[in-house]
DNA sequence: ACACTATTTGGCTAAGATACCAAATAGCGG
DNA sequence: CCGCTATTTGGTATCTTAGCCAAATAGTGT
């Protein structure tokens, strides 16, 4: 039996899923780690900024990193976050369904 | 190749996913619809504040409803969310490994 | 020690989310 | 139509999040 407790620590891991570009940076890392100011290319947001979004995402357990020199690597810590994506697409497909234009 | 518009709008059903008691509503929902009034002792939360719960899952495609009488059953739109717990389920397990105490 | 680069942290503001209350809406039975 | 129950909507106070700037920290090469 599922208690409330259990819910709130998954819903803590979910919201660190729920922003644009930290999906993005996800999505990126699937291919192996990369360091901040490559994630910060791919986001096009401030270094601070992403700094933030990989607080989150390490709080939440879902990247680890580790320091080479200048620069800090990050990478995914439990590689399913992808297939975890093919549920959302299903939504997006249901979603779509019955609209004629993609809204954004 | 994923677009940032994909992102944006995989982030916006992710985000409806991350609250406790949206949660544990459509963990209810998997085995059968339920009307308002039951969710609402599910989650022990002012009839308003599940109505608007609800209304966000709405929005989000994650389920949909119908009205029986005085009743309105919501029921899930897309039944693979429970598996789609599954990765987040490994991300909890991760983050207990090395921690004494379960944090809630 | 100094200059330089990469990253994090603190402070601030604007926007968004949450929860409650009260009021509005909708279907039911008398 | 009225009273009753189920649900939604609007308003508001409060908390959290996001993004930017400036300053702090850390590692490198000179």
């Amino acid at each position: 039996m599922l208690t409330s407790a259990d819910f709130r620590k998954r819903a803590r891991i979910i919201k660190a899923l729920g922003h644009p570009s930290r999906l993005a940076m996800l999505h990126a890392l699937a291919d192996g780690e990369m360091c901040v100011c490559d994630l910060r290319e791919l986001v096009r947001a401030h270094m601070s900024t992403v700094s933030k979004h990989l607080h989150v995402l390490k709080k939440a357990g879902l990247v680890d990193h580790r320091k080479q020199g200048l620069c800090v690597y990050y990478r995914l810590r439990v590689p399913c976050i992808l297939d975890f994506m093919k549920c959302v697409e299903a939504v997006l497909d249901e979603n779509r369904k019955g609209v004629c234009c993609n809204r954004t």
